[in-house]
DNA sequence: GCTCGACGATGAAGTGCTTCACACAGCGTG
DNA sequence: CACGCTGTGTGAAGCACTTCATCGTCGAGC
Protein backbone atom coordinates (compact mmCIF):
# COMPACT_ATOMS: atom_id res chain seq x y z
CA UNK A 1 0.00 0.00 0.00
CA UNK A 2 1.53 3.33 -0.78
CA UNK A 3 2.69 5.29 2.05
CA UNK A 4 0.46 7.46 3.73
CA UNK A 5 3.80 9.45 4.67
CA UNK A 6 4.63 10.79 1.37
CA UNK A 7 0.87 12.47 1.11
CA UNK A 8 1.26 14.01 4.50
CA UNK A 9 4.59 15.67 3.04
CA UNK A 10 2.58 17.48 0.39
CA UNK A 11 1.92 21.33 1.55
CA UNK A 12 -1.45 21.39 -0.39
CA UNK A 13 -2.35 18.41 2.24
CA UNK A 14 -0.40 18.66 5.42
CA UNK A 15 -3.23 20.37 7.11
CA UNK A 16 -5.72 18.22 6.84
CA UNK A 17 -6.25 15.48 9.66
CA UNK A 18 -4.67 11.89 9.28
CA UNK A 19 -7.27 10.14 8.55
CA UNK A 20 -8.61 11.88 5.60
CA UNK A 21 -5.15 11.63 3.81
CA UNK A 22 -5.00 7.88 4.80
CA UNK A 23 -8.35 7.80 3.22
CA UNK A 24 -6.48 9.29 -0.20
CA UNK A 25 -3.93 7.01 0.50
CA UNK A 26 -5.78 4.20 0.78
CA UNK A 27 -7.37 4.34 -2.62
CA UNK A 28 -4.18 5.15 -4.45
CA UNK A 29 -1.99 2.88 -6.49
CA UNK A 30 1.67 3.55 -6.74
CA UNK A 31 2.68 3.28 -10.85
CA UNK A 32 6.03 3.34 -12.63
CA UNK A 33 6.70 4.96 -15.87
CA UNK A 34 10.18 4.77 -17.39
CA UNK A 35 11.57 7.82 -19.24
CA UNK A 36 9.63 8.44 -22.45
CA UNK A 37 5.93 7.36 -20.92
CA UNK A 38 3.11 9.12 -21.12
CA UNK A 39 1.44 9.57 -17.76
CA UNK A 40 -1.82 10.96 -19.83
CA UNK A 41 -2.03 11.79 -23.28
CA UNK A 42 -3.75 14.31 -25.32
CA UNK A 43 -7.30 13.99 -26.13
CA UNK A 44 -7.94 10.91 -24.22
CA UNK A 45 -10.72 10.70 -21.21
CA UNK A 46 -9.40 12.11 -17.79
CA UNK A 47 -9.90 8.78 -15.29
CA UNK A 48 -7.40 9.38 -12.58
CA UNK A 49 -5.00 11.95 -11.04
CA UNK A 50 -1.54 11.22 -10.45
CA UNK A 51 0.87 12.67 -7.71
CA UNK A 52 4.71 12.18 -8.61
CA UNK A 53 6.34 10.51 -5.66
CA UNK A 54 9.41 10.78 -7.48
CA UNK A 55 11.24 11.80 -10.95
CA UNK A 56 9.47 14.36 -13.24
CA UNK A 57 7.04 15.29 -15.64
CA UNK A 58 6.59 17.30 -18.57
CA UNK A 59 3.11 19.00 -19.88
CA UNK A 60 3.16 18.94 -23.79
CA UNK A 61 0.92 19.86 -25.96
CA UNK A 62 1.87 19.04 -30.14
CA UNK A 63 0.75 21.40 -33.05
CA UNK A 64 -0.67 19.76 -36.04
CA UNK A 65 2.86 19.99 -37.91
CA UNK A 66 4.67 18.01 -34.96
CA UNK A 67 6.16 20.26 -32.93
CA UNK A 68 5.48 20.72 -29.48
CA UNK A 69 5.71 23.00 -26.76
CA UNK A 70 5.97 22.10 -23.07
CA UNK A 71 3.48 24.29 -20.74
CA UNK A 72 5.20 22.87 -17.27
CA UNK A 73 7.61 20.92 -15.37
CA UNK A 74 6.33 19.15 -12.48
CA UNK A 75 8.23 17.14 -9.65
CA UNK A 76 7.58 15.20 -6.81
CA UNK A 77 4.61 16.20 -4.75
CA UNK A 78 3.02 17.83 -7.80
CA UNK A 79 -0.73 16.67 -8.68
CA UNK A 80 -1.23 16.05 -12.74
CA UNK A 81 -4.22 16.50 -13.98
CA UNK A 82 -6.82 17.45 -11.39
CA UNK A 83 -8.72 19.42 -13.47
CA UNK A 84 -9.47 17.32 -16.48
CA UNK A 85 -10.85 14.93 -13.23
CA UNK A 86 -13.28 17.64 -12.50
CA UNK A 87 -14.14 19.16 -15.68
CA UNK A 88 -14.87 16.29 -17.61
CA UNK A 89 -13.04 17.41 -20.54
CA UNK A 90 -10.63 15.02 -22.69
CA UNK A 91 -7.08 15.89 -21.61
CA UNK A 92 -5.78 19.13 -23.25
CA UNK A 93 -2.28 17.97 -22.76
CA UNK A 94 0.00 14.69 -22.53
CA UNK A 95 2.21 14.59 -19.33
CA UNK A 96 5.74 12.87 -20.37
CA UNK A 97 7.87 11.45 -17.51
CA UNK A 98 11.14 13.39 -18.67
CA UNK A 99 13.15 10.53 -16.50
CA UNK A 100 11.89 7.16 -14.92
CA UNK A 101 9.19 8.26 -12.55
CA UNK A 102 6.57 6.92 -10.15
CA UNK A 103 3.27 8.11 -9.17
CA UNK A 104 0.65 7.75 -7.33
CA UNK A 105 -2.67 6.89 -9.51
CA UNK A 106 -6.00 7.55 -7.93
CA UNK A 107 -9.56 6.83 -9.89
CA UNK A 108 -11.83 9.61 -10.93
CA UNK A 109 -14.75 8.31 -8.77
CA UNK A 110 -12.59 8.21 -5.78
CA UNK A 111 -11.08 11.85 -6.06
CA UNK A 112 -14.40 13.17 -6.44
CA UNK A 113 -16.29 11.12 -3.93
CA UNK A 114 -13.18 12.03 -1.34
CA UNK A 115 -13.32 15.81 -2.02
CA UNK A 116 -17.19 15.73 -1.99
CA UNK A 117 -16.91 14.61 1.61
CA UNK A 118 -14.11 16.96 2.47
CA UNK A 119 -14.74 20.84 2.01
CA UNK A 120 -11.28 21.69 3.27
CA UNK A 121 -9.73 19.21 1.27
CA UNK A 122 -11.19 21.16 -2.15
CA UNK A 123 -10.04 24.23 -0.56
CA UNK A 124 -6.99 22.66 -0.85
CA UNK A 125 -7.37 21.50 -4.24
CA UNK A 126 -8.52 25.25 -5.65
CA UNK A 127 -5.73 26.69 -3.87
CA UNK A 128 -3.44 24.48 -5.77
CA UNK A 129 -4.84 25.20 -8.98
CA UNK A 130 -4.31 29.07 -7.99
CA UNK A 131 -0.88 28.73 -7.83
CA UNK A 132 -0.99 26.74 -11.19
CA UNK A 133 -2.91 29.57 -12.99
CA UNK A 134 -0.97 32.10 -11.56
CA UNK A 135 2.75 30.36 -12.62
CA UNK A 136 0.74 30.12 -15.71
CA UNK A 137 -0.59 33.83 -16.38
CA UNK A 138 2.96 34.49 -15.19
CA UNK A 139 4.39 32.43 -18.39
CA UNK A 140 2.55 34.02 -20.94
CA UNK A 141 3.33 37.42 -19.78
CA UNK A 142 7.26 36.50 -20.14
CA UNK A 143 6.50 34.88 -23.23
CA UNK A 144 5.41 39.24 -24.24
CA UNK A 145 7.75 40.90 -22.70
CA UNK A 146 10.86 39.14 -21.78
CA UNK A 147 13.44 38.21 -24.66
CA UNK A 148 15.18 34.91 -25.45
CA UNK A 149 18.48 35.49 -23.45
CA UNK A 150 16.29 36.79 -20.24
CA UNK A 151 13.72 33.99 -20.71
CA UNK A 152 16.34 31.37 -20.70
CA UNK A 153 18.14 32.89 -17.85
CA UNK A 154 14.84 33.32 -15.60
CA UNK A 155 13.83 28.99 -17.02
CA UNK A 156 17.59 28.14 -15.95
CA UNK A 157 17.11 29.56 -12.90
CA UNK A 158 13.49 28.06 -12.11
CA UNK A 159 15.04 24.46 -12.96
CA UNK A 160 17.36 25.25 -10.79
CA UNK A 161 15.40 25.77 -7.66
CA UNK A 162 12.78 22.60 -8.83
CA UNK A 163 15.88 20.38 -8.78
CA UNK A 164 17.77 21.28 -5.77
CA UNK A 165 15.46 19.57 -3.59
CA UNK A 166 17.02 16.35 -4.77
CA UNK A 167 19.92 17.11 -7.30
CA UNK A 168 23.31 17.32 -6.67
CA UNK A 169 23.88 21.04 -5.28
CA UNK A 170 28.34 21.07 -5.23
CA UNK A 171 30.06 24.18 -4.28
CA UNK A 172 26.55 26.37 -4.92
CA UNK A 173 26.45 24.99 -8.67
CA UNK A 174 23.34 22.96 -9.82
CA UNK A 175 23.36 20.13 -12.40
CA UNK A 176 20.89 20.17 -14.47
CA UNK A 177 19.90 17.28 -16.36
CA UNK A 178 18.33 18.46 -19.45
CA UNK A 179 18.37 18.85 -23.25
CA UNK A 180 18.60 21.98 -25.28
CA UNK A 181 16.07 20.94 -26.91
CA UNK A 182 13.69 20.15 -24.14
CA UNK A 183 14.56 23.70 -23.16
CA UNK A 184 13.65 25.21 -26.41
CA UNK A 185 10.11 23.64 -26.11
CA UNK A 186 9.69 25.02 -22.61
CA UNK A 187 10.52 28.49 -24.00
CA UNK A 188 8.42 28.57 -27.79
CA UNK A 189 12.37 29.13 -29.33
CA UNK A 190 13.95 26.95 -32.06
CA UNK A 191 16.66 24.69 -30.55
CA UNK A 192 19.15 26.29 -32.55
CA UNK A 193 18.92 29.82 -30.79
CA UNK A 194 19.03 27.90 -27.12
CA UNK A 195 22.36 26.61 -28.08
CA UNK A 196 23.52 29.68 -29.32
CA UNK A 197 22.39 31.74 -26.12
CA UNK A 198 23.64 28.94 -23.85
CA UNK A 199 27.09 29.34 -25.19
CA UNK A 200 26.68 32.98 -24.62
CA UNK A 201 26.28 32.39 -21.15
CA UNK A 202 28.90 29.44 -21.15
CA UNK A 203 31.70 32.31 -22.72
CA UNK A 204 30.90 34.49 -19.74
CA UNK A 205 31.09 31.69 -17.31
CA UNK A 206 27.85 31.26 -16.27
CA UNK A 207 27.49 27.96 -16.91
CA UNK A 208 29.27 25.02 -18.22
CA UNK A 209 27.58 22.83 -21.19
CA UNK A 210 27.96 19.07 -21.38
CA UNK A 211 26.33 16.60 -23.28
CA UNK A 212 22.11 16.00 -22.24
CA UNK A 213 22.96 18.56 -18.94
CA UNK A 214 23.87 21.82 -17.69
CA UNK A 215 25.45 22.78 -14.89
CA UNK A 216 24.71 26.51 -13.73
CA UNK A 217 28.51 27.67 -12.20
CA UNK A 218 27.18 31.26 -11.14
CA UNK A 219 23.00 31.17 -10.36
CA UNK A 220 23.45 34.68 -8.92
CA UNK A 221 24.49 36.37 -11.90
CA UNK A 222 21.72 34.38 -13.97
CA UNK A 223 19.47 35.07 -11.39
CA UNK A 224 19.84 38.92 -11.43
CA UNK A 225 20.29 38.94 -15.28
CA UNK A 226 16.44 37.63 -15.30
CA UNK B 1 -30.19 43.73 -2.21
CA UNK B 2 -28.83 42.57 -5.24
CA UNK B 3 -31.31 39.66 -7.25
CA UNK B 4 -30.80 35.92 -6.67
CA UNK B 5 -31.99 35.85 -10.23
CA UNK B 6 -28.56 36.39 -11.69
CA UNK B 7 -26.49 34.50 -9.49
CA UNK B 8 -28.55 31.42 -10.74
CA UNK B 9 -28.23 31.71 -14.32
CA UNK B 10 -24.58 31.52 -13.74
CA UNK B 11 -23.55 28.21 -15.16
CA UNK B 12 -21.06 27.29 -12.39
CA UNK B 13 -23.75 27.80 -9.83
CA UNK B 14 -26.87 26.69 -11.52
CA UNK B 15 -26.95 23.49 -10.15
CA UNK B 16 -26.76 24.54 -6.51
CA UNK B 17 -29.76 24.43 -4.48
CA UNK B 18 -31.71 27.90 -4.38
CA UNK B 19 -31.49 28.47 -0.69
CA UNK B 20 -27.70 28.62 -1.40
CA UNK B 21 -27.22 30.74 -4.19
CA UNK B 22 -29.62 32.94 -2.09
CA UNK B 23 -27.25 33.16 0.86
CA UNK B 24 -24.50 34.16 -1.65
CA UNK B 25 -26.65 36.75 -2.89
CA UNK B 26 -27.36 38.21 0.29
CA UNK B 27 -23.97 38.81 0.96
CA UNK B 28 -23.46 40.42 -2.16
CA UNK B 29 -22.74 44.05 -2.57
CA UNK B 30 -23.77 45.88 -6.35
CA UNK B 31 -20.97 48.45 -7.30
CA UNK B 32 -20.61 50.56 -10.39
CA UNK B 33 -17.26 50.59 -12.35
CA UNK B 34 -16.85 53.31 -15.31
CA UNK B 35 -14.56 52.56 -18.07
CA UNK B 36 -11.29 52.37 -17.55
CA UNK B 37 -11.16 51.86 -14.24
CA UNK B 38 -10.36 49.23 -11.79
CA UNK B 39 -11.94 45.99 -9.96
CA UNK B 40 -8.31 45.00 -8.66
CA UNK B 41 -5.07 46.08 -8.69
CA UNK B 42 -1.84 44.62 -9.51
CA UNK B 43 -0.37 43.83 -6.04
CA UNK B 44 -2.92 44.34 -4.05
CA UNK B 45 -4.18 42.24 -1.09
CA UNK B 46 -7.43 39.88 -2.16
CA UNK B 47 -10.11 41.09 -0.38
CA UNK B 48 -13.53 40.02 -2.21
CA UNK B 49 -14.16 38.43 -5.04
CA UNK B 50 -16.21 39.68 -7.88
CA UNK B 51 -18.93 38.44 -10.68
CA UNK B 52 -19.17 40.80 -13.60
CA UNK B 53 -23.64 41.35 -13.94
CA UNK B 54 -22.91 43.79 -17.09
CA UNK B 55 -20.44 44.84 -18.81
CA UNK B 56 -16.88 43.67 -19.95
CA UNK B 57 -13.24 43.69 -17.93
CA UNK B 58 -9.95 42.72 -18.90
CA UNK B 59 -7.05 41.20 -17.20
CA UNK B 60 -3.92 42.85 -17.86
CA UNK B 61 -0.29 42.64 -16.42
CA UNK B 62 2.13 45.21 -16.59
CA UNK B 63 5.83 45.05 -17.45
CA UNK B 64 8.71 47.39 -15.57
CA UNK B 65 8.77 49.63 -18.61
CA UNK B 66 4.98 50.87 -19.08
CA UNK B 67 3.72 48.02 -21.47
CA UNK B 68 1.38 45.46 -20.93
CA UNK B 69 -0.46 42.43 -21.87
CA UNK B 70 -3.96 41.39 -21.57
CA UNK B 71 -3.88 37.71 -19.55
CA UNK B 72 -7.65 37.64 -20.75
CA UNK B 73 -11.22 39.38 -21.06
CA UNK B 74 -14.26 38.37 -19.22
CA UNK B 75 -17.97 39.18 -19.81
CA UNK B 76 -21.27 38.62 -17.53
CA UNK B 77 -21.53 36.02 -15.48
CA UNK B 78 -17.67 35.79 -14.68
CA UNK B 79 -16.21 35.26 -11.46
CA UNK B 80 -13.11 37.41 -10.94
CA UNK B 81 -9.87 37.03 -8.41
CA UNK B 82 -11.36 33.61 -7.38
CA UNK B 83 -7.90 32.54 -6.79
CA UNK B 84 -6.06 35.17 -4.72
CA UNK B 85 -9.50 34.93 -2.28
CA UNK B 86 -8.30 31.10 -1.36
CA UNK B 87 -4.42 31.56 -1.87
CA UNK B 88 -3.83 34.48 -0.07
CA UNK B 89 -1.31 35.95 -2.16
CA UNK B 90 -1.40 39.55 -3.34
CA UNK B 91 -3.53 40.06 -7.24
CA UNK B 92 -1.02 39.21 -9.63
CA UNK B 93 -2.89 41.50 -12.32
CA UNK B 94 -5.22 44.04 -12.49
CA UNK B 95 -8.69 43.74 -14.01
CA UNK B 96 -9.77 47.20 -15.74
CA UNK B 97 -13.28 47.58 -16.94
CA UNK B 98 -12.92 48.67 -20.54
CA UNK B 99 -16.21 49.54 -20.39
CA UNK B 100 -19.39 51.18 -17.43
CA UNK B 101 -19.39 47.55 -15.74
CA UNK B 102 -21.21 46.60 -13.03
CA UNK B 103 -20.08 43.77 -10.60
CA UNK B 104 -21.13 41.46 -7.46
CA UNK B 105 -18.89 42.42 -4.65
CA UNK B 106 -18.50 39.22 -2.02
CA UNK B 107 -15.75 39.32 0.84
CA UNK B 108 -13.27 37.50 1.31
CA UNK B 109 -14.59 35.78 4.21
CA UNK B 110 -18.01 35.51 3.05
CA UNK B 111 -17.07 33.05 -0.04
CA UNK B 112 -14.70 31.12 2.16
CA UNK B 113 -17.27 30.61 4.70
CA UNK B 114 -19.71 29.92 2.31
CA UNK B 115 -17.74 27.35 0.35
CA UNK B 116 -16.37 25.67 3.51
CA UNK B 117 -20.05 24.62 4.17
CA UNK B 118 -20.74 23.22 0.48
CA UNK B 119 -18.72 20.75 -1.05
CA UNK B 120 -20.63 21.19 -4.00
CA UNK B 121 -19.82 24.58 -4.33
CA UNK B 122 -16.23 24.10 -3.97
CA UNK B 123 -16.41 22.04 -7.30
CA UNK B 124 -17.92 24.31 -8.74
CA UNK B 125 -15.28 26.69 -7.95
CA UNK B 126 -12.86 23.69 -9.55
CA UNK B 127 -14.52 23.83 -12.59
CA UNK B 128 -14.68 27.10 -13.25
CA UNK B 129 -10.56 27.40 -12.43
CA UNK B 130 -10.22 24.44 -14.62
CA UNK B 131 -11.66 25.82 -17.69
CA UNK B 132 -9.48 29.03 -16.79
CA UNK B 133 -6.63 27.21 -16.74
CA UNK B 134 -7.35 25.39 -20.06
CA UNK B 135 -7.83 28.78 -21.82
CA UNK B 136 -4.77 30.08 -20.31
CA UNK B 137 -2.56 27.00 -21.99
CA UNK B 138 -4.48 27.22 -25.00
CA UNK B 139 -3.24 30.81 -25.00
CA UNK B 140 0.42 29.84 -24.70
CA UNK B 141 0.33 26.64 -27.22
CA UNK B 142 -1.52 29.76 -29.88
CA UNK B 143 1.90 31.78 -28.44
CA UNK B 144 4.30 29.26 -29.42
CA UNK B 145 2.53 27.51 -32.78
CA UNK B 146 0.93 30.48 -34.65
CA UNK B 147 1.84 33.88 -36.23
CA UNK B 148 0.17 36.68 -35.88
CA UNK B 149 -2.47 36.84 -38.65
CA UNK B 150 -3.89 33.16 -37.24
CA UNK B 151 -3.65 34.72 -33.69
CA UNK B 152 -5.36 37.67 -34.77
CA UNK B 153 -8.27 36.10 -36.40
CA UNK B 154 -8.73 33.62 -33.74
CA UNK B 155 -9.04 36.42 -31.56
CA UNK B 156 -11.92 38.09 -33.40
CA UNK B 157 -13.71 34.91 -33.30
CA UNK B 158 -13.35 34.34 -30.22
CA UNK B 159 -14.78 37.84 -28.84
CA UNK B 160 -17.01 37.56 -31.07
CA UNK B 161 -18.44 34.61 -29.39
CA UNK B 162 -18.34 36.54 -26.69
CA UNK B 163 -19.74 39.29 -27.53
CA UNK B 164 -22.37 37.24 -29.41
CA UNK B 165 -24.05 36.94 -26.44
CA UNK B 166 -25.28 40.80 -25.90
CA UNK B 167 -23.91 42.72 -29.03
CA UNK B 168 -25.88 43.05 -32.38
CA UNK B 169 -25.65 40.49 -34.55
CA UNK B 170 -27.04 42.21 -37.70
CA UNK B 171 -27.01 40.15 -40.40
CA UNK B 172 -24.36 37.30 -39.07
CA UNK B 173 -21.75 40.09 -38.75
CA UNK B 174 -21.00 41.29 -35.27
CA UNK B 175 -19.81 44.42 -34.04
CA UNK B 176 -16.94 44.49 -32.03
CA UNK B 177 -16.31 47.46 -29.77
CA UNK B 178 -12.51 47.64 -29.30
CA UNK B 179 -9.62 49.55 -30.00
CA UNK B 180 -6.47 47.77 -32.03
CA UNK B 181 -4.07 48.82 -29.38
CA UNK B 182 -6.28 46.81 -27.30
CA UNK B 183 -6.25 43.64 -29.61
CA UNK B 184 -2.20 44.22 -29.80
CA UNK B 185 -2.05 43.92 -25.91
CA UNK B 186 -4.24 40.54 -26.17
CA UNK B 187 -2.11 39.22 -28.91
CA UNK B 188 1.78 40.32 -27.74
CA UNK B 189 2.09 41.99 -30.51
CA UNK B 190 2.55 45.93 -31.28
CA UNK B 191 -0.34 48.01 -32.21
CA UNK B 192 1.42 48.74 -35.60
CA UNK B 193 1.22 45.26 -36.80
CA UNK B 194 -2.15 44.44 -35.70
CA UNK B 195 -3.19 47.75 -37.91
CA UNK B 196 -1.86 46.17 -41.10
CA UNK B 197 -2.84 42.60 -40.36
CA UNK B 198 -6.33 44.03 -39.93
CA UNK B 199 -5.87 46.26 -43.23
CA UNK B 200 -5.56 42.89 -44.69
CA UNK B 201 -8.79 40.92 -43.93
CA UNK B 202 -10.37 44.08 -44.32
CA UNK B 203 -9.26 44.12 -48.01
CA UNK B 204 -10.17 40.90 -48.20
CA UNK B 205 -13.83 41.33 -47.50
CA UNK B 206 -13.56 39.50 -44.04
CA UNK B 207 -14.08 42.92 -41.66
CA UNK B 208 -14.85 46.50 -42.15
CA UNK B 209 -12.91 48.76 -39.34
CA UNK B 210 -14.20 52.20 -38.03
CA UNK B 211 -12.66 53.97 -35.35
CA UNK B 212 -12.84 51.56 -31.81
CA UNK B 213 -14.73 48.92 -33.28
CA UNK B 214 -14.69 46.18 -35.91
CA UNK B 215 -17.65 44.61 -37.31
CA UNK B 216 -16.53 40.51 -38.77
CA UNK B 217 -18.72 40.64 -41.87
CA UNK B 218 -17.13 36.90 -43.00
CA UNK B 219 -17.09 35.07 -39.54
CA UNK B 220 -17.20 31.79 -41.16
CA UNK B 221 -13.98 32.59 -43.66
CA UNK B 222 -12.03 33.91 -40.73
CA UNK B 223 -13.11 30.77 -38.41
CA UNK B 224 -11.53 28.54 -40.78
CA UNK B 225 -8.39 30.81 -41.58
CA UNK B 226 -7.80 30.23 -37.90
C1' DG C 1 32.81 -2.92 -33.78
C1' DC C 2 30.23 -0.41 -36.71
C1' DT C 3 26.18 2.02 -37.78
C1' DC C 4 22.55 4.89 -36.68
C1' DG C 5 20.04 8.20 -34.11
C1' DA C 6 20.08 11.83 -30.77
C1' DC C 7 22.49 15.80 -29.29
C1' DG C 8 25.42 19.78 -29.73
C1' DA C 9 27.75 23.52 -32.67
C1' DT C 10 27.80 26.99 -36.18
C1' DG C 11 27.19 29.98 -40.18
C1' DA C 12 24.35 32.01 -44.01
C1' DA C 13 20.19 33.56 -45.60
C1' DG C 14 15.54 34.77 -44.87
C1' DT C 15 11.48 36.85 -42.45
C1' DG C 16 8.16 38.40 -39.28
C1' DC C 17 7.69 41.53 -36.23
C1' DT C 18 9.43 45.84 -33.84
C1' DT C 19 10.65 50.53 -33.54
C1' DC C 20 10.56 54.94 -35.14
C1' DA C 21 8.74 58.64 -37.47
C1' DC C 22 5.12 60.92 -39.08
C1' DA C 23 0.54 62.09 -40.88
C1' DC C 24 -4.32 62.35 -40.40
C1' DA C 25 -9.15 61.87 -38.63
C1' DG C 26 -12.65 62.08 -35.02
C1' DC C 27 -14.19 63.92 -30.68
C1' DG C 28 -14.54 66.18 -26.34
C1' DT C 29 -13.35 70.34 -23.84
C1' DG C 30 -11.62 74.88 -22.33
C1' DC D 1 -13.23 77.16 -32.65
C1' DA D 2 -8.93 75.80 -31.71
C1' DC D 3 -6.55 72.60 -29.12
C1' DG D 4 -5.30 68.25 -27.46
C1' DC D 5 -6.14 63.58 -26.91
C1' DT D 6 -7.03 59.17 -28.64
C1' DG D 7 -7.21 56.12 -32.31
C1' DT D 8 -5.92 54.74 -37.11
C1' DG D 9 -2.68 54.39 -41.30
C1' DT D 10 1.82 53.64 -43.42
C1' DG D 11 6.62 53.35 -44.80
C1' DA D 12 11.61 52.66 -43.74
C1' DA D 13 15.05 50.60 -41.13
C1' DG D 14 16.49 47.28 -37.85
C1' DC D 15 16.82 43.06 -35.37
C1' DA D 16 15.62 38.80 -33.08
C1' DC D 17 14.66 34.68 -34.22
C1' DT D 18 13.87 30.99 -37.85
C1' DT D 19 15.15 27.85 -41.36
C1' DC D 20 18.35 25.35 -43.74
C1' DA D 21 22.50 23.12 -44.32
C1' DT D 22 26.41 20.91 -42.58
C1' DC D 23 29.49 18.88 -39.30
C1' DG D 24 31.29 16.58 -35.10
C1' DT D 25 30.41 13.59 -31.18
C1' DC D 26 28.63 10.46 -28.03
C1' DG D 27 25.98 6.32 -26.84
C1' DA D 28 22.88 2.48 -27.85
C1' DG D 29 21.69 -1.45 -30.47
C1' DC D 30 22.22 -4.93 -34.22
Amino acid sequence: MPDDHFLGELPWLARLPTEDRQALAHRARLRQFPAGTALVTEGSVADALFVITEGRARVVVSSGTGEEATLAMFGPGEPIGEFSIFDGLPRSASVIATIETTALMITREAVIEWVRARPDAAVAIIETLATRLRRTNQRISDLSFLDLPHRLAKQLVTLAALYDIEAATINGSVRLKITQGELASMLGVSRESVNKQLNVFSKQGLITISRGALTLDDIRSLREFS
